[in-house]
Parts: structure tokens; C-alpha cells; sequence
DNA sequence: AATGAATGAGCGTTCATTCAT
DNA sequence: TATGAATGAACGCTCATTCAT
């Protein structure tokens, strides 16, 4: 996950309730409000009222623009994950870097977003919302394909030993370590303080794996 | 996390304080009900009616013996960890065996028992009532200390170079690896079917690092 | 109630006070679907909601047609009655039939119509409507004044030794009678194909009533 | 429909909610309440919150009682018509009286019963819920069945030509002319003050044509 | 120990209506 | 003329909690 700056539009170019500018402005502050509500009283707060009370609106009018709180609740994700993946590849596409430095950039910057209370806050709910909510678990899922892609794209070529499902397995061992900082190192967390421990031995050790990982250490997958 | 047979009594040997009487089989029931629902529906659908329903008690009761619903989730995370924690124990505390093997064959323990729906579930939901609830924020960074300084013991004799602070900072990134692919691998995730291939990087990637890390490789923190 | 065209215009060729402008296709698409939802979905779902997606328009627009719902309303069953009036009006005015025949047919075609959908369903909810909604009585209340004089106008020199008091009740028990019938007969209702049985009990019945009939059998009313 | 005594205990001995003897009074309030909101208000005005506030409730309670607004709907009607087939039973069955005047004395009462604001408002109300409620539609259909039965049970035996079916036929027209006096002289209906005219007039014709009607005047239904 | 009963707050949603555009 | 936007009230229902039995 890259670095997200904190006041992001959030993606404005979709297909959604609003079409007057009045309108979209509200869909805008809507879903701000949602993010908010999400992100500072987690998924246990998150209902129309709590949002309307964050951007002064009145329930009705939340309904009026989002007939279902889940029609809410997948612009919401959609909008969010998205500007994480366009924000991902901006930051991956660097010309001109050798792909080891491309990779321990990649890992620096997820970690940094890591550490952001967005970031731990919004994915750590997903990550639950996801068991019981098939639109949240295949979105989100979607979000890391396109992240392993990436990690996969500064990989390749700095083992070229590894066929391309091989490549994947090792991109995708090395977000999971990353996103598992979250816990530990993310923001508010009890090791909060020792997330640059975390990130020095992130890079060191995935990089390495990167690296020097042979086909016959991952089993194949049928 | 260690493999937890199913149907654990979830440790009710010692009586608390409170309005509830441990040792009770009543109250044993309302909180393999509560895990029940935790695990199989969700933090959304953990309430109290749902819980009395899976027991067959009514509402009432559960207010008799639990005055607030947050004794019950004190009370059932208490049980469960403590759980994990003693059976984490019981795995690791294997005499005649190198630390190597030591290491590797936690690392296998933890992510088999993270590829159980069990524990897949209730660690994801877990991390985030973490953000908006003190408690279990608290009751979840204590296990952690517990599993951490598990692998710690095993990771010192490998690498004598390291301060104890070093050894806690490295098996807080081995811990942290291996959490971390509950999201991808665990079970109903995405890549559960990959989920050997990560482990088979898990090791080789976390014990090389276990040998090999330098006390230079890891930032101090003041 | 006589058989009503499914696609009649429902009268609209004259202009009304109020903020509507009658002769407008628009007012007319409204009532249009107006009648359908109440029709076919009842007075539970005559909402402008339900109106205006009948006829492909924005609740604003009927709330800027009809400033209350009370007027389209009333707008509404002033059209459909009068609609019902005229109609009866000319299957009644055939000359150079026998007042036995007139009054035959009169009956043939009244539960003819209330056999119908239209007849069946609308009249059902104008009764229960006018319990607790002054206008919907009066306006019906109207409507059968005016029904009844039509039969009354059979009766009468069937029957030359009833006073046109005494005219006006048969006729009232005689629409009585038949109105009764689209309980049990009615379109979609219990005893729907028992309906010809009904009505040749009806002929037979009301018709003997009308030319039986005597002053003393009718108490009079102070 | 039999004369109601207006304070009735509407039945109680039904499997119902509220076991307690608390509970059943409770219960008991609700129904009495829902059933003057339904006929002092209307079905438009039949909600749970208009029914609370009769019987000084909280609409919460009322949610406990009856799970679903439903499952009340149900109940109400089951023993509001429960008790109208039972008294209907009880007033024919009166012994040692003839055919005839049997036939007559069950008019009277009905017509008595319809002038009533409890009969006139609960079935103008029903019949038009009957045409979207399934549940309705099916529950007044047997009410009207065992009524049916009862006037047919007078017929029979004032007119031994008729087979079983054409006496069934003749019950329904008589009853369906009774229904139909509710719109006209129901309570509060336009022509309240002319019910004694029709009720004279259907005693004359509706036994008459008792008497009278031949086989051959009833077309068979296939 | 357990339950029936009741409450007050809150849930997502629908309603008729108003108003600026 | 028509619509997007917004409101305030009400809808049926669920929630955790209290309390008498």
C-alpha cells in the first residue's frame, strides 16, 4: 500500500449518485464522512446515523443518495481501493531504478502507509468484514491482486529462475509479511514504536528471499 | 497459534470474581456460544440474541450471568487466549531438540493452526475490535507478548550475537509474517489453496533470517 | 356499474381549478398510474412513490401537479366516477325496451363489470377509504345516488304503486344486493366462478322483488 | 354476521403468546387495541406505534410479543372471526323452530350485525385487504364457508328440490346480498337511517327466493 | 438459576412534502 | 415543466439492559 495523502479526493471520475454538482458534493462529503466513521469508530459505529451526524446531514438524505447502505458501503471500497491501486502504481512506476531498489522502495512505502491510522484502521476492519461480506472479501482480493502484480513486476527480473506462478508465490509471502506489520507495528498498535525495527528487517529479509529463493523451494500448486 | 482442537473445554479450571460462577456449566455454554457466533458470523452478528439462540437460553440469562455484555467478551477472550497461549506453550516446550528445528517446527504449527477457520476468524476479527476497544486492544497485545517471547526462545540460541531486545525484535517480524498470511491464506481467503507454498517461504525465508541477522540490521529504539 | 372500457380516457375533457392543468397528457399519465398502482397493488402501496415509477416520472413532478396527495386523490375518483356515471348513463338510456328488460340488463351489466378487475378491486377500496376519508365517502356516496336513480328510473313503472320513496329503496337494496356480490364473486375473489350462479339468483330475485313489491312491505322512514 | 357484544373477550383460549398470566392480559391489551386502530382509524393507520400508544405501550413490546406485525394480523383475525363463526353458530342454533323463521331470524341478526361500527368498519376493511393479503383473503373465505353453511342449513329444508350445491349457491347470493347492505347502511354509510327499509326488503325477498327458486333457475358450474 | 416482560434507544428504510435549479 | 436535493416524521424491527417472578 502506498503512502495515501490524507485529504485525497478519493476518486471522483466513477459512476455514482449525484450528477448536479450540488449532488456529487454530497456524495463527496457522504463518503468522506463514511471513511471517517470507519476508519476513528470502526465497523461497530459504522451505521447512517453516525455518518449524516459527521457531515451534517439527515439520514433521509443519505438514503436518498444511496437507496441501500450497501450500494454505501461498495462506492465506499471502490473508491478507496482504487486510489490505493493507482496510487501503488504510481509509486512503482519509477524508470531508471535496478529492480532491487525498485523492490526495497515498494516495501518502504507500504510500510510507511502501513503505519498511517487510515491505513491500519481501514484494512484491519476490511480484513474482518471480508469473512461474512462477499462484496468486501472479492474487492478487497481484487485490491491485492493488482498490489502482488506489482511486487510481482520488481521480482521478476531480479530472479529470473522463477517461472511466473513462482514469482507470484514469493510476491505474495512478501505483502503478507508486510501487511502482517499491520498488527504489530500499524497505527495505535501495542509495537507501534518499533515498526522502523520491523521495516529494516522487512527489507533485509524479503529482499534477500526475493533474490535468492529457487524454484524447488515452493511447491507447486495444482 | 497453535493447533486448538475444536471442541476445547476453553480452560474453566479457576473461578473468577464477578456475577458470573465459573465452573458452571451454564456459563461455559454461553461462551462456546459466543465463540460460535464470533467465529461463524461475525463481529457484526455477535449479539446477544444470537448467542442465546445457539445455546438455547433466552436473553435474560445471559444478562444474569454476564450484567454487561463486555464481561462476556472479557470473559471469552480471557478463555481463549489463555488457551492459546498454554497450548503454544505445551508445542514449544520440546526438550531435546536444536533451535532450528525448534523454530521451524513453530512456524509450522502457527500456520497450520492460522489455516483453520477458528482461528483465521476470530484473530481477523480480533485486530479490529483492537482498534476502537481498549480491552481486547490490551488482552490481544499480552498474548502476543506471550507467543513473541515463545519464539524468542527459540531464535536466541541460534543467533547468540543478538541483545534479548534483538531476539524480541526479530520474533516480532516472524510473528508478524506469519499473521500476516491469515489474509491471504487463511481459511476462506483468497489463496487458502496457497497457503503451502507461503509456509514453505515462511521457513526458509524466517529461519535464514533467524541465523543470519546482524544486531546492526536492526535499528535500536530509544 | 357498467362495463368500463380497460383504456377509457377517463374524462378529462374539461378544465379544473387547482394547480393542475387538465387537457395536459401529464396530469393524465399520473391519474393514469395512480389508478393502476391502486388497482393492482392496493391502498397499502398507493404511494407517489410507487405512482411515479408507473409512469416514468420524478415524485417531484406529481407533488408539483398536485401539491397534495389529497387532490390527486380526489382528482382521481372525481374522473374514475364520473367516468363510471356516464357510462351507466348510456347503457341505460336504451329506448324502446320494456322496464323489465331495461332492468335485466341493467343487472347483467352491473356484475358483469364487477366481475372485473377494475370494478372489483377499485370499489373494495373506496368502501374501506370511505370509512375514514370524508371526501372518498361523499364522492362515492354521489356516485350511488346517482346509480340508484338510474334503476330507480326501471323500477318505477314496473311498480306504479310505489311511492318514488319507496322506488328509491328497492333500488338501493336492489344495488345493494349486487354490489355484495363482488365480495364473493368478484375478480380474484373466493367464489369468483360461482359468479353466473350469482347473477341468475340476482335476476331472478331482484326483478321479482321490483314488480312484487308492495308499499307496506317498505317501513318509512322519518 | 351475529350481533357482537362490543366488550368480548374476543377468545382467549388459543395457543397465543404470553404464558404468564401477565403475558396473556398483555397480549389480550395489544389485540383490543389493534382492532380499534383498525376500525376507529383504518388499515392506513394500522401501525405498530398508533397500536402502542392505544394500549400505552412501547412499540418495543409489542415487537416482543409478536415477532412480526404479521404474526398480530394473523392472531387478531383469527380470533375476531373465530368468535364471529362461533356466535353466528350459537344464534342458529336455536331448536324447535321452523325452517322459515329460522331462516328470517338469521337475517335480522346479521343485518342487526352489520349496522354495527364494529362489523361495518372490520369488513369493508378486510374485504379490501383480501385483495393483496393472502393470508386474509384465505382466513375471511373459511369465515364466510362456515356462514355459508349455517344460512344453508336453513335452506334446506324450505326447499327439498334443491340439491346440496344449488342450496350452497342460493346461501352465497343471500349472504352476498346481505354484505352489500354494509355499503349503503353500514355504520356511518350514507344510508344508515334506510337500513330498517332494506333489511325489511331483504327478509321479504331473500326467503322468498329461499322458497321459490327452482333447480333449473341455478346454472351448474363445472 | 432462569425466564417472561418491558423499556428506550437505535437500526435501515420509506413517506409526503418543499424548494432551488 | 420537470427534476435533483433535502427534510422531518414515521415505518417495522433489533438491541442491550432491567426487573419481577
Amino acid at each position: 500500500m502506498p503512502t495515501i495523502k490524507p485529504d485525497s479526493e478519493s476518486g471522483t471520475a466513477y459512476t455514482r449518485p449525484g450528477i448536479y454538482t450540488r449532488g456529487a458534493e454530497t456524495v463527496d462529503l457522504i463518503l468522506k464522512a463514511a471513511l471517517d466513521v470507519l476508519i476513528e469508530e470502526g465497523a461497530g459505529a459504522f451505521t447512517l446515523r453516525r455518518i449524516a451526524a459527521r457531515c451534517d446531514m439527515k439520514v433521509g438524505n443519505l438514503s436518498y443518495h444511496f437507496a441501500r447502505k450497501e450500494m454505501l458501503i461498495q462506492l465506499l471500497l471502490d473508491d478507496l481501493l482504487d486510489y490505493y491501486e493507482r496510487t501503488l502504481d504510481d509509486s512503482a512506476r519509477q524508470p531508471g531504478i535496478d529492480p532491487e531498489t525498485q523492490l526495497t522502495i515498494m516495501i518502504e512505502i507500504c510500510l510507511d502507509d502501513i503505519g498511517t491510522m487510515r491505513t491500519t484502521r481501514l484494512f484491519t476492519e476490511l480484513w474482518a468484514l471480508a469473512n461474512h461480506n462477499e462484496f468486501v472479501a472479492e474487492r478487497v482480493a481484487a485490491f491485492y491482486r493488482s498490489a502482488h502484480a506489482q511486487i510481482a513486476s520488481a521480482i521478476a527480473p531480479l530472479n529470473p529462475a522463477l517461472s511466473p506462478a513462482e514469482v507470484d508465490a514469493v510476491a505474495r509471502f512478501i505483502s503478507a509479511s508486510m501487511e502482517g506489520t499491520t498488527i504489530f507495528g500499524g497505527y495505535g498498535k501495542a509495537w507501534e514504536p518499533q515498526m522502523p525495527q520491523m521495516k529494516a528487517l522487512a527489507i533485509k529479509s524479503l529482499v534477500h528471499l526475493a533474490k535468492t529463493v529457487a524454484p524447488g523451494d515452493i511447491p507447486s500448486i495444482d
